[in-house]
RNA sequence: GUCCCCUUCGUCUAGUGGCCUAGGACACCGCCCUUUCACGGCGGGAACAGGGGUUCGAACCCCCUAGGGGACGCCA
């Protein structure tokens, strides 16, 4: 028995609890079982790609304590699947269903994509492009191929009504419309391969024999199942976990949320009570046991257990069982270690340092200068603003608009936010050093700090978006009518 | 809009037809311990979304309604 966690590097580089979720009951299902848990890096999008977000995933994986077996080599074990490592298997197998009549090259624009679909909608139909819909007169579809123009893959996909059911390791048979399924892209343009793709070929590849992952994906699996039947593949069992929520219900997102695993692990949460606590999400202890090891769970695992309400990320009750995971499972000594390897080891403080020492007299300077940098979020008070002389109102739309510019950065270098802040600044035809005044207090909880943007990259982005908004909340917050016009006129400054 | 999934205290959950006047945990409130604050101990309020069936019996099975979420990309 075979399990593959496929895990996606996030947009920012910085990966994301749910994906750690996920990867924890493909762990503890292949363990329990004495099965493979293997990894595969996915992200067909070289700007997304890039080797540190990739390196970034195993690290929070390796902290967590969810170390994964190499799989059969499958051109490229583990890593991504970059087309140059991978040698053109799904090229290959691309051509095979072309070759089988299962699947065509289809030249259609992105504006006619568009407007199809745009079309479909209007008449109230589902916007699934089938393969008659893309369909292009044979002599056109020539002059494009001649005219060098681009062309992907799609998959033939049933125009007939009906439904196509899939087993569901929890939820039974699900019957999804075969309306709802479009003819999938399987090779983009650029000959690189889509999820749907990659994902079966890999799974065959490998030997895999479970699929657990996300509710998101329980819509295409009908695509899946369609692609085994295509390669005459055994298909692995499907299972779909619950998403994790926000506050509000929704999917869990870094916009309202600090979602990445770097951010608990800068809070100062142990990586085994974060684990412990995505355990709790969705699964039970047969014996209801609230605080339980990773080797606990993996003894007791049951995938019956799960339940398929999508769980609130409770961060009050996170903090709860890391409480309870330090005063009742570390001595002085050991919790003296996590001490220091967390934010007082020697690799830490010389990054702290060159901005502390020209501002000390004596060692004892350190403490009181550093202490926002190992502090999770900052007792603000309104009062703490005052001396600014600007009225709240202002206030909260600089750091509201510094907020989303900072969302926007991909890869959190001190270079990305200062280059983003110095655009808002000028958009908005103002000083940096005025925008930066509350940002400051924000972040530092005074004005009198070293330099606000080399503390944010310090801090990382999660923690520096929360502090941003915990200050906006001090100020009064935004209310809903307000967020709307500001985001209104955000979006007019064009950045 | 179309389709899919889900629905037990505010939150995480136990519960798989009688053990349920629904149990535990977080949070909240009160009391105790204590030179303070925590920790800890004890106690309290707090839920089966609604309506129909099936059954001797329904939180549990079926149907409808409502609510929430998700998917509908050359992202995963």
């Amino acid at each position: 028995m075979s399990v593959r966690t496929r895990v996606a590097p996030s947009p920012t580089g910085d990966p994301h609890v749910g994906t750690a979720y996920i990867a924890l009951f493909n762990y503890c299902f292949a363990r329990a079982h004495g099965g493979q848990f293997v990894l595969r890096i996915e992200d067909t999008d070289a700007a997304r790609s890039t080797a540190s977000s990739e390196r970034s995933i195993l690290d929070s994986l390796k902290w967590l304590g969810l170390s994964w077996d190499e799989g059969p080599d499958v051109a490229g074990g583990h890593g991504p699947y970059r087309q140059s490592e991978r040698g053109d298997i799904y090229q290959k197998h691309a051509d095979q269903l072309l070759a089988a009549g299962k699947a065509f090259r289809c030249y259609r624009r992105p504006e006619e994509l568009k407007a199809l679909r745009l079309e479909r909608r209007e008449q109230g139909l589902s916007t699934a492009l089938k393969p008659s819909d893309l369909a292009l007169p044979p002599e056109e579809a020539a002059a494009r191929e001649a005219a060098g123009e681009p062309s992907v893959v799609r998959m033939y996909v049933p125009e007939e009504e009906g439904v196509c059911a899939v087993e569901d390791l929890l939820r039974g048979t699900i019957e999804l419309d075969w309306g709802m399924v479009d003819a999938q892209i399987l090779l983009k343009s650029d000959g690189m391969p889509t999820y749907h793709l990659a994902n079966v070929v890999d799974d065959h590849l490998m030997g895999i024999t479970h699929v657990i992952r996300g509710e998101e994906w329980i819509n295409s699996a009908p695509k899946h199942k369609l692609l085994y039947e295509y390669f005459a593949w055994d298909m692995p069992v499907l299972c779909h976990l619950p998403l994790l929520r926000n506050p509000d219900q929704s999917k869990l997102s870094k916009r309202k949320n600090p979602t990445s695993i770097s951010y608990y692990e800068r809070m100062g949460f142990l990586p085994e009570a974060l684990l412990n606590y995505l355990g709790r999400m969705g699964w039970s202890m047969p014996d209801e046991r609230e605080k339980f090891s990773l080797a606990e769970m993996v003894e007791a695992f049951d995938l019956g257990r799960v339940s398929l309400g999508g769980p609130i990320f409770d961060i009050e009750k996170l903090r709860w069982l890391n409480g309870a995971w330090i005063r009742e499972d570390f001595s002085v000594e050991a919790l003296g270690e996590r001490l220091k390897s967390w934010a007082f080891n020697q690799s830490k403080l010389e990054a702290v340092l060159p901005h502390l020492q020209p501002r000390m007299d004596v060692l004892s300077d350190f403490a009181p200068q550093a202490a926002f940098l190992v502090s999770g979020e900052l007792a603000l008070e309104g009062s703490a603003f005052e001396s600014l002389n600007h009225d709240q109102e202002t206030l909260v739309k600089q750091m509201q608009f510094a907020l989303w510019s900072l969302e926007a950065i991909r890869s959190w270098e001190r270079e990305a936010v200062w280059d983003s802040l110095k655009a808002l600044a000028d958009a908005m035809e103002m000083k940096v050093k005025d925008l930066l005044a509350p940002l400051f207090i924000a972040i530092s909880g005074s004005r009198a700090s070293f330099s606000v943007i080399d503390a944010m990259t310090l801090l990382g982005p999660d923690m520096s978006r929360a502090r941003i908004r915990t200050a906006i909340g001090v100020l009064g917050g935004v209310s809903k009518k307000a967020g709307k016009r500001l985001e209104k006129e955000y979006a007019a400054l064009a950045l």
